[in-house]
DNA sequence: GTATTTTACAATGTATACATTATTTCGACG
DNA sequence: CGTCGAAATAATGTATACATTGTAAAATAC
């Protein structure tokens, strides 16, 4: 059974703001007050103040006395940062993952996600795509075994969460990208931590040139 | 000038509370109620409380409900982890590094780490070897441009900072080390991203062995 | 004597009152 | 008319009172 303690209200404020964030009601670049917020979300200031600290801590906003909790809005520039750290700890993960030796049975999780992405694109539905594709990413990283670059990750992960939504109709459809996973998946299934690494690396760079192209082309330079 | 602006309590806080932590006053493993440590740093609960969180975002320590704040311990585990992690973003900094074609001035501060370094294990100094050791790494994280790098490295740096301290006059004199630095400016200095990647990564690869190797021969399971 | 239940206590979680401080506005002086 | 300064204001920073809740201890029943 889950247990389904119930959580507290900072734990609340913070799931709330992300959902708040992620869904763009507060907008990136946008200050907030804490007043206002709280009021927003039906509790005091103390349990919203704690929660944006936690948030700021994750990078999806900043807090600055007496202007309110700013959105962080993503720059190309972040952008590049992001998929820049994504790619070196992913690639690690990979070869982790390669190294432990997982049996079959243990990757197949991983497999899974690249047939929900194969699955997605027959029909061409994107966001059941983009989903595939996160659990992939989280899959292969926890697959790694570093727990620390799962959370790093995972925190990578949500700030570009909102710039990835805006460019998904953007790009073609992402065919590369399936072969890709499965070349890692292969190289992990035999072992092959270097190759596991050099592909997964490669992947990673194509999918942040692609997007850094796609921004700059529709002269999106703030998300 | 420099302004010297007074800080708030909660900014405060996070120093002390650090420097408590990484002289040992608050022992790894120790648990420490917000009432406790809100007399001690001579303030009310509510900044301390907001200190914690900000620390326990950054791996120092826990927050647990009703037990207080517990100081985090780092295993062996968590070391091989947090190595990792440094290997793969430093390296990927000594590549941008090269990539950046920093002119020969960009890279004095980096010079004059390596010749602190020499002159600390000339007369055997050996704290003044490790600060000039954490000088060169910032430094060169710093050159690599990407701020996210900067900010988990210092984080993952803060996080062994304990162990290392305790591993520092087990060692042999880290001879090796100042050549491994001196080869990655060189590489960075003719612009061969390649090499300068490769060879931090075998660097930082073999920082591990030595403190993983030295943690398991005098038993140290937890710091 | 042991186990279970109930009650008390102690610590965090939350709300709110108050202190502090930066910003903005209004007024006076040049 | 513009600039400088002072006071008011509005927001966060901090302290504290109170609510909630988990833990532990004690008592009772088996």
């Amino acid at each position: 059974m889950s247990a389904e303690r119930p959580k507290n209200n900072v734990a609340r404020a913070v799931d709330m703001l992300r959902e708040l964030i992620f869904s763009g009601t507060l907008a990136p670049g946008s200050d907030h007050l804490e007043t206002e917020l709280a009021l927003r979300l039906g509790m005091s200031r103390t349990p919203v103040r704690e929660a944006t600290l936690t948030l700021e801590a994750q990078g999806l906003l900043q807090v600055r006395a007496r202007r309110g909790v700013r959105i962080l809005p993503i720059s190309i520039k972040d952008m590049e940062e992001i998929y820049d750290v994504l790619t070196a700890l992913e690639s690690t993960a990979a070869a982790d993952a390669a190294a432990a030796n997982h049996a079959d049975t243990g990757l197949d999780a991983l497999a899974a996600t690249i047939s929900a992405m194969e699955d997605a694109l027959a029909v061409q539905n994107r966001e059941a795509w983009a989903d595939a594709d996160d659990q992939f990413h989280a899959e292969l990283v926890r697959l790694g075994g570093n727990q620390r670059i799962v959370s790093i990750t995972q925190m990578m992960a949500d700030q570009v969460r909102r710039a990835r939504a805006v460019t998904l109709y953007m790009r073609p459809l992402p065919v590369k990208s399936n072969a890709d996973h499965r070349a890692v998946l292969d190289a992990i299934r035999r072992g092959d931590a270097t190759l596991a690494r050099k592909i997964h690396a490669r992947h990673r760079a194509a999918a942040k040139a692609t997007l850094v192209g796609l921004l700059k082309q529709h002269h999106l330079t703030q998300l």
